[in-house]
DNA sequence: GCCGTTTTCGGCCCGACTGTTTTCAGTCG
């Protein structure tokens, strides 16, 4: 079994568990252990064969996760499982996805009207069944079949980032130009430069909270409210993602922006990390932690320590500010303890894109429309980097027409040259592919001659992971090759990655000079944030390439710098930060 | 089920909103 699989199981395990009303903090032990197997690169075969090491040092795993990971590891399969498995009748996890509906109510619509089936329930609720019973009324059984649609609608996966923040956008403008909201924040996933985001939050300062919710209702995005309080607003937006609007006092915009920024897990530790210290911390700021300070009302209590800055909740805990993309609940906090968040790579920091397709194969876009588009984004290098011949879709360059879109450009990078100094340095490069049966698509004797090699890998994805792994191996060991593009080819919400060891992956480029890439396209972000964090570990070079296809992806880079951000990555650690002649001075030597 | 420079037992972050409730449970983030 594989590291996902088993935190798939744990996940499994703890929805059950929920559904079953067991112990909360047992739920979330599983929950937070399926977290912890989901991060690690190494997989949990290599780390329980490690004599040096144990799967109870592990981030939430004690004697008794560590077994059942034993047991998984050796049989396939887990005895609680498939007991509890049993218990729990199929119908609850279409009902668990009725907005709404949660574990408690969920178990008693099938427990005493004995649902079986969302059709079952939505028939229960036109006969008024539902609004009989103990908890429920009309209004829970209208929401019910309002909200039934988004059960039964399959396509429920969460936006790409770029597709979130292209409805942000448009939102904060909208409620920027409300004359009583003052400061107005994007906050939640999209602010931490997730690679998917479920909902969007916003977070603004203004004295007159209903003012600006009702600005919100009136956006022409709006497509319903879901609910409408003193300082929160739900609605629902474009493409139907869920907006969380809350609205705060001058004195608490920071702890409000801190806490909707999350992560879940990294308030849990902050707040337990305050807890220790006396101090409590909520929305609204820092407070001292009275002997009974639950039963005081929070305006009753002590004056706040702080809240206006997010700066202000860290301080008050003993830390430094702590970048959004770090706060996933890992070991963040322990770092900015001891000084050591390392200073996140910018987008001003990327000095060139090394991978991009023309129209000479599938771009759309000229070798001189890419480079003009490449001179006015300001980046002072770019390599081109069409498709080799074994793309066919995509018409791949054989030798000769490589060679001579090469010609091409040795003649324009003159021109640009007799432009003078501000100008940009076009590289002769190709994204070769890695063939089915091994070896390289184009031979050594044309890759010696580019400045630019990209090796990737398109074809055979469904090949075994002993055949995948080399290839990949052979084209890292290959002295032409510079990078290996997106090396594990998962699209998100679309595809999984092929099966490839990325340990040995990050070993050999480490051992060859070899860069790895953080493609930056949205719906690849690949290498994901956690190889990409092991990749640095390791002393190798990434490069966040945008892999574009016209000039507007271009624009792109600024989501593989997000994803290099949330891997703790500084310019150091990313190749395309440096001088054009220190990157080609990077692997031989 | 995990975890421990006060602890191997007794804790485990915190609050808004809704609906169905005479004081709170469930859901959500």
């Amino acid at each position: 079994m594989t590291n996902s699989d088993i935190a798939a199981v744990f996940e499994q395990l703890a929805d059950i568990l929920e559904y079953k009303g067991d112990n909360a903090f047992r739920i979330r032990a599983y929950r937070g252990a399926a977290r912890t197997i989901s991060g690690l690169v190494e997989s949990l075969v290599s780390i329980r064969n490690d004599p040096q090491r144990s799967l109870r040092n592990l981030d939430g795993i004690g004697a008794d996760l560590a077994s059942k990971i034993e047991t998984l590891l050796d049989t396939g399969r887990l005895p609680l499982l498939d007991e509890l498995t049993a218990e729990v009748p199929a119908v609850v996890w279409e009902m668990l996805r009725v907005p709404g509906l949660g574990p408690r109510k969920v178990k008693l619509l099938v427990e005493t009207l004995a649902i079986d089936s969302l059709d079952a329930l939505e028939l229960a609720c036109q006969e008024g069944r539902v609004a009989a019973l103990k908890g429920f009324g009309e209004k829970t059984q209208q929401s019910i079949l309002d909200n039934l649609p988004f059960a039964r609608n399959p396509i429920h996966s969460r936006l790409l980032w770029l597709e979130a923040d292209g409805i942000l956008q448009e939102l904060l403008v909208w409620i920027r130009s409300c004359p009583e909201a003052r400061r107005v924040e994007g906050a939640g996933s999209w602010r931490r430069g997730c690679e998917t985001v479920g909902d969007l939050d916003v977070v603004v300062e203004s004295q007159r909270p209903a003012a600006v919710m009702e600005h919100l209702v009136a956006w022409q995005g709006t497509a319903a409210v879901l609910l409408q309080g003193d300082t929160k607003t739900s609605v629902r937006g474009p493409r139907n993602v869920q907006i969380d609007l809350r609205v705060v006092a001058e004195e608490s915009f920071g702890a409000a922006l801190q806490y909707f920024t999350g992560s879940q897990e990294h308030n849990v530790r902050l707040r337990t990390r305050a807890r220790e210290l006396g101090l409590s911390i909520n929305e609204y700021g820092v407070y001292r932690l009275e002997p009974a300070a639950e039963a005081v009302p929070r305006s009753a209590r002590g004056a706040s320590l702080g809240g206006q800055t997010e700066e202000e909740v860290y301080r008050a805990v003993g830390l430094p500010w702590i970048p959004p993309e770090l706060r996933e609940g890992r070991d963040e906090l322990v770092l900015a303890g001891q000084g050591l968040i390392p200073p996140l790579v910018k987008l001003d920091d990327i000095r060139g894109d090394l991978h991009m397709h023309t129209s000479a194969t599938d771009g759309e876009n000229t070798l001189v429309e890419m480079v003009r588009a490449a001179l006015e984004r300001g980046l002072k290098y770019i390599a081109i980097t069409d498709h080799s011949q074994r793309v066919s879709m995509a018409r791949g360059l054989d030798a000769s027409r490589l060679l001579r879109q090469w010609e091409d450009i040795d003649t324009l990078n003159q021109s640009l040259c007799a432009d003078g100094p501000a100008g940009i340095v076009v590289l002769k490069g190709i994204e070769v592919d890695m063939l089915e049966k091994g070896g390289l698509d184009l031979p050594d004797e044309v890759l010696r001659q580019a400045d630019w090699v990209v090796a990737s890998l398109h074809y055979g994805q469904q090949q075994p992971r002993d055949r995948i792994t080399a290839r990949i191996l052979e084209a890292i060991a290959n002295p032409w090759v510079r990078v290996i593009g997106h090396p594990t080819g998962r699209l998100i919400n679309r595809r999984p990655p092929y099966d490839v060891d990325i340990e040995a992956v990050i070993a050999a480029a480490a051992g060859n000079g070899t860069c790895l890439e953080i493609n930056a396209n949205p719906s690849r972000l690949d290498l994901n944030e956690h190889h990409a964090a092991a990749a640095g570990k390791a002393g190798v070079r990434m490069v966040i390439s945008t892999d574009a296809h016209d000039t507007s992806g271009l624009d792109l880079l600024r989501c593989g710098v997000l994803q290099a951000r949330r891997a703790g990555l500084s310019a150091a650690n990313i190749a395309n930060t440096l001088p054009l002649a220190e990157l080609l001075a990077c692997k031989r030597g």
